[in-house]
RNA sequence: GGAGAGGUGGCUGAGUGGUCGAAAGCGAUCGCCUGCUAAGUGAUUGCUCGGUGAUAAACCGGGCCCCGGGUUCGAAUCCCGGCCUCUCCGCCA
């Protein structure tokens, strides 16, 4: 969430952000609105307990000296009950200025090309050429039914559609390339691994910003529990440290996480959403870093380096594209997409999302740092990318790799994974 | 799931209705002392909201002793609910 001071101080910066984000500026008018009421009741009710807690003293004492307090008793319980109304004013109005506080977005980073779509956002790099196929390249879906490695039919059975099972060498490429992911970010990249909860309370859930407004797309338990389903490793990781303050030596924090990521990507059907192309439940690697405000945005370039690294290791072509204001999601000041192509149905395909959050998470989860010792405490800056996302990875590592009599190369670093150069 | 114990500042830990934002110790910061280190010594040392002020320093006020309610003129302290931790029992991958 945004500081409410800024808000206050510079709205208009406020409104041309939300304007930049194709969203409506109503919600500012309501805050900017209650906040002023908010302070106006504030300062009455201060003033009462102000004026409580010096008659208490005064009570106190006079009691000691075997006075008669009964009139300053009958006073203060007037006083008192109108601070408890006043009292419950103020937290009403404290609670609805929260819920639209947690519904205001980031505000997008100067280096963000201004625009009201994905029509605005900017390819800034393309790595590698496609391959080129002496014959048609057939979908993933159609290559690992023949070779049975992942099994559509029987996940729909055993949960629904969208739910995966995965087969034989199909479930050793999964886990090879998670543990082959982890031990390069490990190795190569300085991050400390982690292995989170997949479960998540709605405490944590509000601190990466999944909530209050993506309920509908997450995953609840029943009953009385009141936790979600994982959407992201981001979510348990990013909270490890939620109202904590670090010591600058602390930082910066790179961390890396196998979560499996569940999400009811409510709506959807038809042609993009065969195969892998949208699944309920998948695996993912993610990185988190926790850096010093003023580091935070060469932190995000190299950030995607770490990511980029995956696909280059993997020779998979892809391009990185730098999301526009109106396609930047809620909670990033500045965000790229790396899309891999995948021959098979010819599109390009997401596979990872890196972004900058600023203080904005930070801020919502109360997770800060003091610069050095002795000084008062500031919001760190968080940032988050897949490092990678599978199922696009597997649609293009299937179809990219596949050969005309339908087998699958495994690529060079997958094979001591794998323990196998080809699937067939 | 059942029974019991407990949750106080960065840490240890005292505090059962008023002068307690909280003793003491440790740690930390700044200074003094010291050939260096250690020891000694003095001072400082929480977070947050609002106001005045320059979105500074400083000052004034509110709130915070796990969280939320309640009792009371007044709650760290009493009562209720919740969460978490520990011990024992049960169940279990």
């Amino acid at each position: 969430m945004l500081d409410a001071k800024l808000i206050r101080s510079e709205p208009d910066k406020v409104r041309q952000a939300l304007i930049n984000r194709n969203n409506d500026t109503k919600i500012l008018d309501d805050f900017l609105e209650l906040d002023e009421q908010r302070r106006k009741v504030l300062w009455e009710v201060e003033a009462l307990k102000a004026e409580r807690n010096a008659v208490s003293e005064e009570i106190a004492k006079m009691k000691k000296s075997k006075q008669d307090a009964s009139s300053e008793i009958a006073r203060m319980r007037e006083v008192g009950s109108r601070i408890k109304q006043m009292d419950s004013d103020v937290s009403a109005i404290e609670s609805r200025l929260s819920d639209i506080t947690f519904n205001i977005p980031n505000i997008p980073h100067s280096s963000v090309p201004v625009g009201a779509d994905e029509s605005f956002n900017e390819t800034v790099k393309n790595w590698g050429q496609p391959r080129e196929f002496g014959f048609e390249p057939v979908p993933h879906w159609e290559l690992a039914t023949s070779l049975d490695i992942i099994d559509f039919e029987r996940g729909s059975k055993i949960a629904g559609s969208g739910f995966i099972l995965y087969k034989g060498l199909g479930a050793r490429l999964e886990r090879s390339l998670l543990n082959w992911m982890l031990d390069v970010h490990t190795s190569e990249h300085g991050y400390r691994e982690v292995f989170p909860p997949f479960l998540i309370n709605r405490r944590s859930m509000l601190g990466t910003g999944q909530l209050p407004k993506f309920d509908e797309d997450m995953y609840h338990t029943d009953k009385d529990d009141d936790l979600y389903l994982d959407p992201t490793a981001e979510v348990p990781v990013t909270n490890i440290y939620m109202d904590e303050i670090l010591d600058e030596a602390d930082l910066p924090q790179y961390l890396t996480a196998y979560s499996a990521c569940f999400r009811r990507e409510a709506g959807s059907a038809g042609k993009d959403t065969r195969g892998l192309l949208r699944v309920h439940q998948f695996n993912k690697v993610e990185m988190v870093k926790f850096v010093a405000p003023h580091t935070s945005y060469d932190e995000h370039e190299s950030l995607l380096a770490n990511a980029e690294a995956i696909l280059q290791k993997l020779n998979l072509p892809y391009r990185v594209v730098l999301l526009s204001t109106g396609d930047l999601s809620f909670c990033a000041a500045k965000c790229y997409d790396i899309e891999i192509y995948a021959p098979g149905v010819d599109q390009w395909l997401e596979v990872s999302s890196c972004s900058n959050f600023e203080d904005f998470q930070a801020r919502r989860a109360n997770i800060r740092y003091r610069p050095e010792p002795g000084a008062k405490p500031e919001f760190i800056h968080t940032l988050n990318g897949s490092g990678v996302a599978l199922p696009t990875l597997v649609v293009a590592r299937l179809e990219t790799y596949q050969q005309p009599d339908g087998s699958i190369v495994v690529p060079e670093v997958l094979r001591p994974y794998i323990g196998a150069d080809r699937i067939s």
